[in-house]
DNA sequence: GATGAATGAGCGTTCATTCAT
DNA sequence: GATGAATGAACGCTCATTCAT
């Protein structure tokens, strides 16, 4: 049994081939996830295709789930980086379409990459024990998304901004999950795009 | 062996007895997937809940599996029924407002009543397994609700039906569950049905 | 658990009914065993096959090997009707080669009745809990071939006569029963009986 | 689910612990067999014998029959080893009684370490899942045989040589193998082998 | 008597985790 | 540090047997 449960990482990675072990292994957990699913991702499986032991493994991640809460970090770190650029202060003369065109095509982009690996980060944050970490998560875009708002120049058709904040989130990312996993004929990946821009700024703006 | 691995019945329940059974079977995997978990809804704690033998279980559900598949064909029923109720053609003397008001209504409350059921469902639906099961049903909603836009009178500003049905399916389901299962401070069970209804009119309607 | 466990039947069948159910569920248990295998004769199988609950088939069976039991008593008692038949007193006047031809031909036609019901016999004669009931039935076979080898007029070859009558009959049985379930080409129900006869001869007549 | 559902070994055992294991595995598969039979050969009871845990027990075998497969070849190749050597075309030379003799005894030796684990093997070869792994060995142990007799100077009785391999070898094997499980009082094992000698010889020679 | 729903011990198997080497 | 053999709790599932109806 864990005896530090929540602990992420055992040891700090100081020296370079620990950091390779530990990028190693979160890249072999990225492949078996896209390419396998959740269920092929046992801890023998990465460590097989890491290069490295089991034993190793635990070496660097407490517990199993700490390697997938390390690649949910990561993912979730990429897309507050992207939100943070585009919906900073200095992004206040852009127009708002060009500003909500940016966010949704980066995280178009970024689901793009490994659909696999974002349905099952997706199950993750579903599950009981996880819901915490996502709430986190949806807290700092909320917060980025409210204060964006708040400072926004344009005509704000919302009067509860946070509820709008939620509500424009968890849209765009719903569905441009569902799309890039179920790829309905009638809406590509540009589309889906065009879409949710119009979807989001006819909610929000004026 | 399994000799009919996809029956998800594997006895037709002829006795009252036997109904009952089946319906303890089902409500303690409801109360089970609700509170603890899809992890923690093994066939031991499932029958322990329903205050039945394992053997009982497997008396009526070919496998573990064939439990949540039961579960969630009802459900998935359940919301047909709600939309094709609501959108059927005798309502399209109703203004669109009147309509996406009782269509996204009517899905608050049948997921308030066990929004963990439905976590446990969407997560299913991710798994790659399950994903042709979630998809038919999504198939049938999409078709329920584009022949609805194609019907109505309203002056509609889409031009892409299909697209347009999947992006309003996708927000008010997702929006929904997430204002459910996080339940933010800034949007009551009122307040995110009124939120979702204006994002969807101002999306489709002129 | 069964309280009497050596007890074959629980109640006499005095009814023509209870004895028409008895005969169904051997008749029943004869061909699951033979088309089957020995895995698919559970006592649900058997009782299905047989038109039977399976209530039905614990009343007349104490467990499920007694039903085994019953089917191995009625082939051990043909085989040994046959030999008493063919070994009698009266056949002393008969060649050898005619004795021992009746003998192992009338073995043979026992055996290709249904050679699958006779595979599980022989399994079940192998496994340690049924081995006195086989060790059993040997010794009654073995005493009607002594008997007989003792009264025959036949220059005898062999000394030890009960080793005689031991080797002979374990060499017709399992060669006879190798040759139903492998039908190699080169021996067919005729040249088998052809070859054990000659083999048995020449073992132990002049 | 077993990805190579055939193989025996899912892992070459590398180290010396890992060989004892396997060894303590099959060791105690063949104590559990001879001593309590095939019914009591569980997983859990091996591993329990073997003083292993049944985690170490499928590091090393794929499934249950896997054990026994080893176990059986095992004893396969011990048996065709003995033949071929002893019928090798450098012993031409020898008597037949010599050469026949020679089989049967070592034959004799071989069954008489562990006649319960044989009775197993037996019991397994019977049943139609593995009739073919033993139907490869009767064809393996009779070419030994017919080779020989083709090869041999003696004056042969017998036409179908084929046949002859066939009777013979059953003959043997069967009677040997029940006077170890049965060991009536009239037949030890010294004496019969020189039964089965004579039996052979008078058979296959004039 | 007959029924068949219910039982639950026991099976084969998996896999996160540990620790001797 | 790294290794991978060993562990064992827990899982899904089966089936001989019982007993309320």
């Amino acid at each position: 049994m864990a005896r530090n449960p929540k602990a992420l990482a055992r040891k700090l990675p100081r020296q370079a081939r620990a950091h390779a072990t530990v990028n190693a292994i979160l890249e072999a957990t990225v492949q078996v996830l896209d390419r396998e699913g959740l269920d092929a991702a046992s801890t023998t499986r990465i460590a097989e295709v890491a290069g490295v032991s089991v034993g190793s493994l635990y070496q660097y991640f407490s517990h199993r789930d700490a390697i997938l809460d390390a690649l949910q970090d990561r993912e979730f770190e990429r897309a507050i980086g992207l939100m943070q650029a585009v919906l900073a202060d200095g992004n206040l003369t852009k127009t708002p379409r060009e500003t909500v065109t940016a966010v949704v095509r980066g995280l178009a982009r970024l689901y793009a990459v490994s659909p696999g690996l974002h349905r099952v980060l997706a199950i993750e944050g579903l599950r009981v024990a996880k819901a915490e970490r996502v709430h986190a998560f949806d807290m700092r875009v909320l917060a980025i998304i409210r204060r964006f708002l708040g400072a926004s120049r344009a005509p704000m058709r919302r009067t509860n901004v946070e509820a709008a904040a939620f509500v424009a989130f968890h849209s765009v990312r719903a569905t441009m999950l569902a799309s890039l996993l179920e790829h309905p004929q009638s809406l590509g990946e540009v589309a889906v795009v065009e879409e949710l821009v119009d979807l989001v700024l006819r909610y929000l703006v004026r």
